[in-house]
RNA sequence: GGGCCUGUAGCUCAAUGGUCAGAGCAGGGCGCUCAUAACGCCUUGGUUGGGGGUUCGAGUCCCUCCGGGCCUACCA
């Protein structure tokens, strides 16, 4: 048994998900979890919404809502959809808590004492309607390379030309459309990255076995350019983290935030301690999972993440762990994603594009949504979400090749022997074929799992529910039933057998068909197959169970029709 | 502009430089009748984006061209 330490990037506070965000990092990540918890390993699962930042402020604003009870409620919506979509946090956190307000301004503190952090006097564009300190992206204006007059301070979306805020002509607020702006000197924080990165640069170097999307980024920003550049970690925020050195005041940087990113990664930590204090345990609960010092040192910490994120964890969070100069866990592996794009085009939460966390949820049960996304996870590039895909995918192998199977044989046992398991028969040539042959694919599902080849091993235990067809195919109770009933009740009984074994296995990928499977046969024993043979033996012979309901009802064209018209406008 | 990723069957994807480039779906044929018109077996289908090179041997390595995507540091 190996302690597993497993975060998924923290999703934004400013709205509902889709289905992209969730593919990207938190459906991984439970799967992984759920996964290394039925082997038997001490898991630590954490997520957490991330909740500072411009957009929340805008967001609340808009919602006409303080921002403190625009997050909280936005959390609670967030937290009741991953709830009814089966992610088995251990905490659901929030990097606005005071948690995470200790820690971050601990780090702070900490980088500072160690010469990490220098003070830097910029100018910045400052809007005197909107009472704010504008980022260069929510500044427009006219191009002056192009003369779109939607050009963003940071780029022009038509000529894709770099500008900066004061290159606009004619800028104006991206928030009020106010053109009462004007530059104002202030001051903040920047981490030393630039000093810290050839350390960085040589840990991740010690990575070869990460995916070459994670590493291939990191090393873009360690060396593109000048290299590694140093990092803004404040911000002229209301709403945020206030700057300080640990519990002291910082002189100079009254009124000011810590940056999201600088704190969002840190709640990986902080949430970690919420659910410690939820729990009513003493700090040491923890402290174990991330203090090399105080019992981390044999975590494995797995991060899940899509590729926008990874800058962010390869560089800045990592500078902060090692410019601390204690002994916190760095991450042992990062699984980044590529993005699952819609019928053609981005999903888009700010146009409402796709379909949203709480949509799938109105229109399908958890399960089909988890088999899609993970049996298509962007691992190796972009990969597209379209309806045909989903119907087809959904209906093949979760209602004809699984729910079909768990179908047939208990209907065919209730019909010929009553609903329990049936005695009488010894396993013969076929059965034997069969233990054999599921223990070659389990052990390789597992090297898929093990090594978080989610596709591979999406495909594996398909072809695990497969054998299941084949044997019954061949051993043909149906015909066995009549010259010789004896065997055709060992076949029966192992068939009933199988059920309860695919539901061990299934349960990663979709929890809610395998506790319905389990519940049908009415057993709790969810040990994982070390041995097929014993596994294929754990409901005896008069054992009861009852014939489930259709596990998986086939998306009908005229639904899938229905929903590709409902979801390819815009939402709100 | 620069960098990274990607291009393999109609579709979605596999293949440490080494048998005849493989699966699933879709298509075609046969079988079965327990089952959600389900299942099983067989089968059609490829100049691995184009061109050049290295090698005994290239989907894989190098060069070049073409297409798609992403990133480029103040959105998060």
């Amino acid at each position: 048994m190996a302690r597993h330490l497993i975060t998924s990037a923290i999703p934004y506070i400013n709205g509902i998900k889709h289905l992209g965000n969730l593919v990207g990092s938190q459906l991984p990540a439970d799967l992984y979890a759920r996964y290394l918890r039925q082997r038997g390993h001490e898991v630590m699962f954490i997520c957490a919404t991330d909740e500072h930042g411009t957009p929340a402020e805008l967001a609340a604003a808009k919602a006409g809502k303080p921002i403190a009870v625009y997050c909280a409620q936005m959390h609670d919506v967030q937290a009741e959809i991953a709830r009814n979509f089966g992610l088995s946090f251990d905490h659901f956190g929030r990097s606005s808590s005071e948690r995470n307000h200790v820690l971050t301004q601990h780090f702070a503190g900490q980088l500072d004492a160690n010469g990490w952090i220098t003070e830097v006097e910029e100018k910045q564009v400052y809007s005197i309607d909107d009472g704010r300190f504008l980022p260069d992206r929510y500044i427009e204006g006219t191009c002056p390379n192009c003369g779109y007059d939607k050009a963003r301070g940071d780029q022009c979306e038509n000529c894709t030309k770099q500008l900066d805020p004061t290159d606009l002509i004619e800028p104006r607020s991206a928030i009020s459309g106010s053109t009462n702006l004007e530059v104002r000197a202030t001051k903040h924080l920047y981490l030393r990255q630039r000093a810290l990165r050839d350390r960085i640069a040589a840990w991740i170097d010690s990575k070869t076995d990460w995916p070459i999307l994670t590493t291939s980024i990191a090393r873009k920003w360690l060396n593109d350019g000048d290299g590694l550049q140093d990092r803004g970690i404040t911000r002229d925020l209301d709403w945020g983290i206030p700057v300080k050195k640990g519990d002291k005041p910082w002189p100079g940087m009254e009124g000011k935030v810590f940056y999201v990113w600088f704190d969002a990664p840190i709640e990986y930590i902080a949430a970690t301690a919420e659910g410690a204090d939820k729990a009513g345990l003493p700090d040491s609960a923890w402290r174990r999972w991330w203090r090399l010092d105080e019992g981390a040192e044999d975590v494995t910490y797995t991060q899940f993440m899509g590729k926008d994120n990874v800058p962010f964890h390869t560089l800045s969070f990592p500078a902060t762990i090692l410019g601390s100069g204690e002994p916190w866990k760095l991450v042992d592996y990062i699984k980044s994603f590529n993005y699952l794009t819609y019928d053609g085009g981005q999903f888009s939460t700010s146009q409402g594009r796709g379909v949203f966390m709480d949509q799938a949820l109105s229109i399908l049960p958890a399960d089909y949504w988890r088999w899609w996304l993970l049996s298509h996870a962007p691992e190796s590039g972009d990969s597209e979400f379209t309806w045909e895909n989903f119907q087809q995918s959904v209906n093949k192998d979760l209602a004809d090749v699984l729910g079909n199977f768990v179908s047939r044989i208990t209907k065919f046992c209730r019909s010929k022997f009553g609903e329990t398991i049936p005695q009488g028969g010894s396993y013969g040539a076929e059965e034997e074929a069969l233990v054999e042959a599921l223990t070659t694919r389990i052990r390789a599902y597992e090297a898929f799992m093990d090594h978080v080849e989610i596709r591979k091993s999406a495909a594996e235990l398909r072809a695990i529910w497969v054998l299941g067809n084949e044997y019954l195919q061949a051993a043909a109770p149906w015909s066995t039933f009549k010259t010789d009933p004896d065997k055709a009740a060992m076949q029966v009984r192992l068939g009933l057998n199988l059920i309860r074994l695919y539901a061990v296995l299934s349960a990663p990928f979709i929890p809610f068909a395998a506790d319905a499977m389990l519940d049908a046969m009415r057993t709790q024993d969810r040990a994982w197959p070390q041995d097929v043979r014993t596994a294929l033996a754990a409901l005896p012979p008069g054992h009861g169970f009852t014939v489930p309901e259709v596990l998986f009802a086939k998306i009908s064209d005229e639904s899938r029709d229905e929903w590709q018209q409902r979801f390819q406008g815009i939402r709100d």
